[in-house]
DNA sequence: AGCACGCCGACT
DNA sequence: GTCGGCGTGCTC
């Protein structure tokens, strides 16, 4: 037997899988994961590496192969744990160990040793405002953020001072010069930003918190779904729950979707933890993700904050792990391996001993599903947690309705009213549209085609007056006069996007002032931030925006909430369509009336009967999920049934047709003898053709999951045996 | 990263 | 003639 293995050198170079043989007498002690010595290099010195893989053949010239000298076998370290995680990855979502292993352990980096600064407040609030007005001059977005930071915290660590608030030191140098912000260096273990204290639950908060400190001090270690309407306070349940794994020496992994991983929330768990707390997020350098992966393995940190590559925090003791907003589509990786961090997570919490917590106010259905079968423990919030604070009323405009009646405005005439009267008041609006650009695509009315992108196979979208752009490969063209397949003159643009909604806006709202935030006005770094901040400042009367804008934010004066066409995502070719419209739904609906004053959500749709738009309305998670559970079942869909996807992926049609076709029958033969499982297709990918490469998928729909290992084995025999397939790609993909 | 091999200057 | 400078290059 042979086993690959890493060997423990902090160099890139040398940060790849070694062969060596493995002893007849180390044979039962060697397994994934282990820590061994083996003689490395030219002077045969002894090193510690570890085992990623074992293998029967040599996959190097054999005369050339060491044996493995010894194992260490300490306390399970961490590097352990995580390579084991990363072999679970790899035999759950089919990738290879190497790609696994990359995800799982950062590239080793030559790290510059920098020194730590603080940022130091030494005036008033007041006085400092007035300050950084002269200092920044017109970059409102620098003040607001100094202003902030400072007024909350007048220390902040210089890493949240970059990264979360991007202030650049040409902004911060006249305040330093004049003495009203101090810079400090950071002395070793000097605790600089203590933590701060706990605030006052409401019942419902406690009773989860008590419920989960109980368990855990007892020693059980499970999976809890933090099952909380919007505005019902989770983020302090969590902070409770942190709070007690913390003070036993345990640490915590928190995970956020990256749109919200804001300045806000970051602030609020630095208030709360001091600078006990690493924040990852995608903007950090391979270098620097490397220095947070360190001072995680240092213990320098016990709090790892940061979307799902945060999992994989090198943590030596980790007690709990977090993760908000579960339902987010974010957490499934869509490069190999596709895991997903709930179940990643799952597999991690199980190996360290941990207690894993899914926080969501719209759970997804797997995630009920298990709660409901009490494989996952379910706590509940039932009311908000601000005092004072209540859900909106919430009403469903039958755009069909309006139509017949005369109205063919985008505004149906109750939005309209409750407009004029929010505008009349001075209070804010935000209008949310399910779909950016201008119009989604252009189609010829005289043949009916819609204009394609060339190199994929999807419509392209209008921006600005003239241009179409692909959203798959960024494709643009200038729009043309006339239908590029028939050469009528008569095509036109159909739906509107943000684009077109801020424009119908301003000439219906003429006094109104309008942000408008999505992916196109938030391309450039700290955009997203600039415009809520501009947004929250009352800078401007309505907010229009894709559903970038319902995540997470709490706008005070926020008292109506427009939903445009909450149907859009009704009607996407994807199983999970109506749970991705009853969260979106009840994500903006949440937004409004988080303050004082009640607030009301309008929702305009064509299809007012469908339960997700319904029971978004009546903000009724279980009477969606009782109707969504049944669909599932009926259709065999998830979580009743589970569903692989085989993708099949080749520049060459014909090659790809062959291959495709030939697994198909292959696995027919595998699963004829299995009961309950189905095989579809192979089919065209819902977008066939992406960069020019053709694609065709498998869908294998089971009842249990584990054939999925013996198909994967017959694939993977079929396109590496045959020299035609070179050109072939597959992934797998499970849902 | 470590350690060897390797081809040029001042020393027992 | 040899000890040693650190410049490439490899490590199962």
């Amino acid at each position: 037997m042979y086993a690959d293995i890493i060997i423990d050198i902090s160099h890139e170079r040398v940060d790849r899988p070694f062969q060596y043989l493995i002893p007849d007498r180390l044979l039962k002690q060697i397994t994934v994961g282990v820590k061994v010595q083996v003689p490395f290099g030219k002077g045969n010195t002894l090193r510690t590496g570890y085992v990623v893989e074992i293998k029967e053949k040599p996959e190097f010239a054999p005369e050339k192969l060491k044996e493995i000298a010894g194992v260490r076998e300490e306390s399970v370290s961490v590097q352990s744990q995580l390579i084991r995680l990363a072999w679970w990855m790899r035999e759950t979502y089919g990738s290879t160990m190497n790609q696994a292993l990359k995800t799982v352990l950062p590239v080793k980096q030559k790290i510059k040793v920098r020194e730590k600064h603080l940022y130091c407040c030494v005036l008033t609030k007041e006085r400092l405002l007035e300050e950084i007005k002269q200092a920044a001059g017109k970059n409102y977005r620098a003040r607001l953020r100094l202003l902030e930071a400072f007024a909350e915290n007048p220390v902040i660590p210089e890493e949240v001072a970059k990264e979360q608030l991007q202030i650049s030191d040409s902004t911060l140098r006249p305040l330093i010069e004049r003495g009203i912000v101090e810079v400090k260096i950071k002395k070793k273990n000097a605790p600089s930003v203590s933590a701060g204290r706990s605030v006052r639950l409401n019942r419902d908060q406690m009773a989860a918190a008590d419920r989960f400190r109980e368990e855990y001090g007892a020693g059980i270690r499970k999976t809890y779904l933090l099952y909380g309407i919007t505005g019902s306070g989770k983020t302090e349940v969590y902070m409770e729950m942190m709070d007690y794994v913390l003070s036993l020496g345990r640490q915590v992994i928190l995970l956020i979707p990256e749109i919200s991983l804001t300045y806000q929330t970051v602030m609020r768990f630095y208030r709360r933890f001091g600078d006990r707390i690493a924040v990852m997020n995608s903007r950090l350098s391979a270098g620097e993700r490397y220095r947070e992966w360190e001072r995680a393995a240092t213990g320098e940190v016990s709090v790892m904050i940061g979307p799902r590559s945060a999992l994989f925090a090198p943590f030596s003791n980790l007690g709990l792990i977090i993760i908000d907003e579960e339902h987010e589509g974010a957490y499934k990786s869509e490069t190999m391996p596709r895991y997903h961090a709930v179940e990643a997570a799952r597999q991690r919490a199980l190996l360290g001993n941990a207690s894993l917590v899914l926080g969501s106010a719209t759970p997804s259905l797997e995630s009920f599903q298990r709660a409901e079968s009490g494989e996952y423990t379910l706590l509940r919030l039932g009311s908000r947690a601000a005092a004072g604070s209540v859900l909106p009323a919430v009403e469903i405009t039958d755009m069909r309705a309006e139509m017949r009646e005369g109205n063919k405005s985008v505004f149906g005439r109750r939005l309209e009213a409750l407009m004029e009267d929010r505008l009349a008041r001075r209070e804010q609006i935000m209008l949310f549209i399910n779909r950016r650009g201008y119009s989604n695509f252009i189609s010829c009315r005289s043949c009916g085609e819609a204009i394609r992108c060339p190199h994929c196979d999807v419509s392209l979208t209008l921006h600005g007056k003239n241009r179409l752009v692909c959203h798959y490969c960024g494709y643009t063209v200038p729009l043309m006069d006339r239908c590029p397949s028939c050469g009528s003159p008569y095509i036109a643009g159909f739906g509107a996007g943000t684009q077109k909604l801020e424009e119908l806006t301003k000439s219906r709202f003429p006094a109104a002032r309008i942000l408008r935030m999505d992916a196109d006005t938030t391309a450039r770094k700290g955009m997203h931030e600039e415009i809520l901040a501009a947004f929250a400042a009352h800078e401007a009367d309505i907010l229009i925006g894709t559903q970038m804008i319902v995540k997470g934010h709490d706008f005070a004066d926020v008292t109506l909430v427009g939903i445009m066409a909450a149907d859009l995502s009704l009607n996407t070719p994807d199983f999970r369509c109506a749970e991705r419209t009853f969260q979106l739904l009840t994500q903006a609906a949440g937004r409004a009336g988080r303050g004082s004053r009640p607030g009301n959500v309008v929702i305009q749709t064509y299809q007012p009967e469908h339960y997700a738009v319904t029971a978004a309305a009546a903000q009724d998670y279980d009477e969606f999920y009782r109707q969504e559970i049944a669909f599932r079942r009926l259709m065999q869909y998830p979580p009743a049934y589970a569903l692989s996807g085989i993708l099949f992926s080749s520049p060459e049609e014909d090659v790809l047709d062959l291959c495709s076709q030939r697994a198909g029958r292959l696995i027919e033969e595998l699963v004829q003898s299995e009961p309950g499982v189905r095989l579809i297709g192979p089919v065209q990918a819902p977008v066939y053709k992406v960069n020019d490469i053709y694609r065709k998928i498998l869908y294998i729909k089971s009842k249990k999951c584990d054939i999925l290992d013996k198909i994967r084995d017959k694939i993977d025999s079929l396109t590496d045996g045959d020299e035609k397939f070179r050109s072939v790609a597959v992934q797998y993909d499970i849902s």
